[in-house]
RNA sequence: GCCCCCGUGGCGCAAUUGGAUAGCGCAAGGGAUUUCUAAUCCCUAGGUUACAGGUUCGAUCCCUGUCGGGGGUACCA
């Protein structure tokens, strides 16, 4: 039972009597409930039932003699207009226009309540974006955090309360990274200059040595007649083409700041590139540099001979975040320095996407708590020694998750782990949501196993999964010479695509001798800022959130078919009738006026407006924000219909204007709702 | 090797989780404009839902197998 008032509950609560006569089994009236839904085909009616094919198996009838019986128990209803049995047993209803009129016109205060009664409000606490802070957002973090401000809203407009959390990578391998690129190959003046662009050359740089040494690894490996002599063979060479390197570049010694990359096309190594979102492997390789050898020089580095051998750079980033782990002065000092540029960073990209959250609580935050929380999972025999590690797994064959490493250092499992206890022991939650890439789907599902025998199983744990961040031709984003594509960047060129389109379009309008709205620079800028973002925004959320996504700029400000230009678009339309009718908004939104649905298209619009509360709710159970872009579309493409066909400020006759007013009204304050829950603004005027 | 996800008109995607004749947008072709903002609306064409079986009243959806694509697979996160 539901107290949210709905088309959809109307017909649930007048149907649950009836169905609980005829059921055999009562636990399964919500299931049967459950399928009426909006009728698929607008031909057939306005909603539908399927329920009476199960029913006729259950009690051994025929399908249409039970949904017969039905509609007649049903014909007292005032407010339906018809019920009618079609093929092998769909109930088919059709609501009376005069009930959905009177409907609309109480509606009218409902929808303007700033969010809808909760029966039952939950607390969720939502995890998304979850960057590493060291190094500039691009593509792949584009999807967690727009999914996840989404849910934050669409929550919230339920009625429930909603923790936002930014689950920072603040505190992993990405700042070791950092610190032995910092310390090995930083350019000072650069840094200077440019501290946050220059932190990010340093740990690209990082990144494509290590990658050099596993290549090379690898190469070394596939020979199959791979001995000491090759690898001696190997060392000249290199050394030869080093030394002609250096005489070509007047450089003698080959030191840290001097450290050039040598442009070259590869396309072998940076085939790994996507990122992974929450504190996601950094696999991104920029071009090749293999050209390019290290200067490892750090005495401490022959600590592991093994992993010194295999890759030297590895080992040694990995030492500095040993090293920031165990509190050493110098790497803290630096971690301290380092974290306000990168958040700096980091924050402009979030106040572009209007993007914000109740805690930015990152892994640095649960450090400490890491040994506390281990030991007691250890404690407990949930975690189990294994080759020096500490490991969680469901069973013998499972995956297995390294909790602790054998070198004592915890892993992102066993900050995640303390992150529930936190959450749980703060916020007492109903639900996590984490809002990440697909790719971790093996993680969470240890993890919340894991958690599970911690005696966290009350927590409604989910991984609101997402796909991948792919080009126009399906593969992983990238610029020309193979780097991953900034945010600020792709962001920037949304922004000037839309300056760039709006003004075609005006120079189209004009030269067909259509009116202008004559704009500042500053109304121009902040069109393209709102049409820009809101593209961006919108092609993701539209998509079903679990598959990949293809990243089309021409696409999605192409301001024709399901966009957000064309849901702006319809609002700037429902505006503008408003603002020459010489109403004052407010004022109108407070009065109730008697609905005239005389028409077929404002009789449809009606019933969408209708069903704008079983669309958030769908939208929140299953978690898809597409739901919401789909009654948008359906939505404003029906109010372009009625704009065609429903002259508003020359209607007949008064009462009919009014009502068309009011209509035009609730479509744009449903519009810009389901917009800003999605974290799209709207203009005025375009 | 093992595990997970995906395969739907030329392209990009839906199908509210087992419902009716599989929808929509681009692109293609045709039409509407002395406009309430045409960034719009209407019409046409385009499909054996990768393939082969199975389950049942009914399958894009569930099961089995095959092919193709992507991802994951213990000390990165």
């Amino acid at each position: 039972m539901s107290n949210l008032m709905s088309l959809q509950n109307s017909l649930r609560d007048a149907l649950r009597p009836i169905l609980k006569k005829y059921l055999r089994t009562p636990e399964k009236l919500d299931d049967y409930l459950a399928m009426i839904k909006v009728a698929q085909n607008p031909e057939h009616g306005d909603y539908q039932a399927n329920f009476a094919m199960g029913l006729a198996k259950e009690l051994g009838e025929k399908p249409v003699q039970i949904a017969q019986r039905i509609i007649k128990d049903l014909s007292n209803f005032p407010w339906l207009d018809t019920a009618t049995v079609a093929g092998p047993g769909f109930i088919n209803f059709r609501f009376k226009t005069e009930w959905l009129a009177d409907e609309l016109t109480s509606w009218n205060q409902r929808i303007q309540q700033s969010s809808l009664p909760s029966e039952n409000p939950k607390t969720y606490v939502i995890d998304y974006s979850s960057p590493n802070v060291a190094k500039p957002l691009h593509v792949g973090h584009l999807r967690s955090s727009i999914i996840g401000a989404a849910l934050v809203q669409i929550f919230r407009y339920l009625g429930h309360r909603v923790i936002s959390d930014n689950h920072l990578g603040d505190w992993g391998t990405q700042f070791g990274m950092l610190l032995y690129g910092y310390k090995n190959l930083l350019r000072r003046s650069d840094y200077k200059k440019d501290p946050i662009a220059e932190l990010a050359r340093v740990y690209v740089e990082v990144r494509s040595l290590g990658d050099f040494f596993d290549t090379f690894q690898e190469g070394l490996q596939s020979q199959s007649d791979f001995d000491l002599d090759k690898v001696n063979l190997l060392s000249q060479l290199m050394n030869l083409y080093l030394s002609g390197v250096k005489k070509k570049r007047g450089i003698l010694p080959v030191q840290s700041d001097d450290v050039k990359v040598a442009e070259g096309d590869d396309s072998q190594i940076g085939n790994k590139s996507q990122e992974k979102g929450r504190k996601g492997s950094d696999a991104e390789v920029s071009k090749a540099q293999k050209e390019l050898i290290p200067t490892a020089t750090g005495d401490e580095l022959n600590e592991n001979e093994e992993s010194l051998s295999k890759n030297p750079v590895v080992a040694a980033y990995r030492l500095e975040t040993v090293k920031l782990h165990a509190g050493d002065a110098e790497n803290v000092s630096l971690w301290q320095e380092f974290m306000p540029w990168c958040m700096q960073e980091i924050e402009k990209i979030y106040a572009r996407l209007n993007i914000s959250f109740d805690y930015q609580h990152g892994e640095s935050f649960y450090h400490a708590m890491l040994p506390d929380v281990v030991d007691d999972l250890a404690q407990k025999q949930i975690l189990r020694p294994s080759q020096g590690a500490l490991i969680y797994n469901e069973n013998e064959s499972a995956r297995v998750s390294v909790v602790r490493k054998k070198d004592g250092a915890f892993t992102y499992t066993a900050t995640d782990l303390a992150t529930i206890k936190y959450r749980y022991d703060s916020f007492s939650p109903y639900a996590i949501l984490y809002v990440v890439d697909f790719r971790q789907a093996d993680h969470f599902k240890n993890l919340f196993a894991c958690a599970k025998s911690w005696g966290y199983g009350n927590i409604d744990l989910q991984h609101i999964s997402f796909g991948s961040v792919l080009d126009e031709n399906g593969r992983p984003i990238k610029t020309r010479d193979g780097n991953a594509v900034q945010l600020h960047d792709l962001l920037d060129e949304a922004v000037h695509e839309a300056r760039r389109l709006y003004e075609l379009n005006r120079l189209d309008r004009m030269a067909q001798g259509e009116e202008i709205p004559e704009f500042s620079k500053e109304e121009i800028d902040r069109i393209a800022h709102v049409v820009g973002i809101g593209a961006v925004k919108y092609a993701d959320l539209s998509q079903n959130r679990t598959t990949d996504y293809r990243f089309s700029l021409k696409k999605m400000l192409s301001m024709e078919g399901n966009t957000s230009t064309y849901m702006q678009y319809a609002y700037v339309r429902c505006k503008g009738i408003l603002r020459k009718s010489g109403l004052d908004f407010e004022k109108f939104a407070q009065e109730s006026v008697k609905i005239y649905l005389n028409t077929a298209e404002e009789r449809r619009l009606v019933l969408k407006l209708l069903q704008w509360e079983d669309t958030v709710v769908a939208t929140a159970k299953d978690y898809s924000p597409h739901y919401l872009c789909a009654y948008l579309w359906d939505l404003a493409g029906l109010y372009n219909q009625f704009f065609v066909h429903c002259p508003v400020l020359r209607a007949e006759t008064e009462e009919l204007k009014q009502s068309r007013l009011k209509l035009c009204q609730l479509t744009a304050i449903v519009i810009q709702r389901a917009l800003n829950l999605l974290g799209i603004e709207t203009l005025e005027r375009m």
